[in-house]
DNA sequence: GCCTAGGTTCAAAAATTATTGAAACATCAG
DNA sequence: CTGATGTTTCAATAATTTTTGAACCTAGGC
């Protein structure tokens, strides 16, 4: 729609020209993607996470998307994926602005930061409808076998409730 | 949209017009649409699943179409998932060909089913190619860091196999 | 054997999700 | 304050996944 801005005549700045994923570094990617996929997480994340994984030090910004060869966007909402999820930490040096960032200590932490986020919510909303389909059955007279699948499903869903402060203490704990 | 078309007073087969889910039966589903969303399984198998779950006896293939309004493809393909992965069984008449189905007695075990399902092949398949990676990574000389990471990697994985066959017993066990 | 109810397959269409990139925003050094 | 750097936002596009439906099998009754 718009003609592009144009652009100052100045030197450029010299692209860095960052290289492409080595051998063994798309293969760590691979595994991430695919336990990504699992859990339904786009491919630009479980990259990104990776790349961090096998990075000596913390990475920044502009290696992300050189290295990865991906779009600004994907890197920004990638990181900001894993940074809500506590999978990254930003390592922030005196001299720069620039965020440069690495995994946390513990990827199981990570993992269970983030079945946390995806499973919870989905719990505590359903319970009161679970409670609800139960009762309903249980009015309509329906036959035995269907109440006690209901009824299971609801402690079930309980316990999961109960149990999830302690197995999966929330950030801060 | 389709209204039954009330047109033929035909003799052949008139369609039989099947309900529409009732909301107690709608809010099952959601739940259970939910829950399959954070595994990644379709919406017509997690629908497909909860109808059997509310249903008091086996129901057939007719009925799934017609109770949830989505195609032939689709309920042959999702009753082939949740076959495939052991989630329903179907229970034969003498009389007729027509199979009717109903879940499985657990829906606990059918979950720890898929989950086997899904994550060991990428278990099993990542194992030599992470081996790989580290090795690598010791004969590079990687960073401690980088290298103590990628063992813990290794260890799990390894780990995680060695388990798997105990906590996730295979069918016929 | 032949017919057909019952079901599967699969290419194409629809729906959903991920990625891109340019513009907007924010922060800090000067 | 100003300008450049670093990051985010989000509408448009691309990629992927799901659903559809018509053609195609197949087992079993006749």
């Amino acid at each position: 729609m718009k003609p592009p801005s144009e652009k100052s005549a100045g030197r450029r700045k010299s692209r860095p020209s960052y290289e492409p994923l080595q051998s063994h570094e798309i293969e760590l990617a691979d595994f991430f993607v695919r336990m990504a996929g699992i859990l339904g997480l786009p491919r630009s994340v479980a990259e990104i996470y990776a790349l961090l994984y096998v990075s000596s030090g913390p990475v920044d910004f502009d290696h992300i998307q050189g290295r990865l060869g991906i779009s600004k966007g994907s890197v920004s909402q990638g990181l900001k994926f894993l940074r809500d999820h506590e999978m990254i930490l930003s390592v922030k040096e005196p001299g720069s602005r620039r965020e440069r960032w690495q995994p946390t200590p513990s990827l199981a932490a990570s993992l269970v930061a983030l079945l946390r986020s995806q499973v919870l919510p989905a719990l505590e909303q359903a319970q009161p409808g679970l409670q609800r389909v139960l009762a309903d059955a249980e009015q309509r007279g329906a036959q035995p076998e269907v109440i006690e699948r209901l009824s299971r499903l609801n402690r079930w869903n309980s316990r999961a409730l109960e149990l999830a402060p302690l197995l999966l203490p929330p950030p801060g704990a």
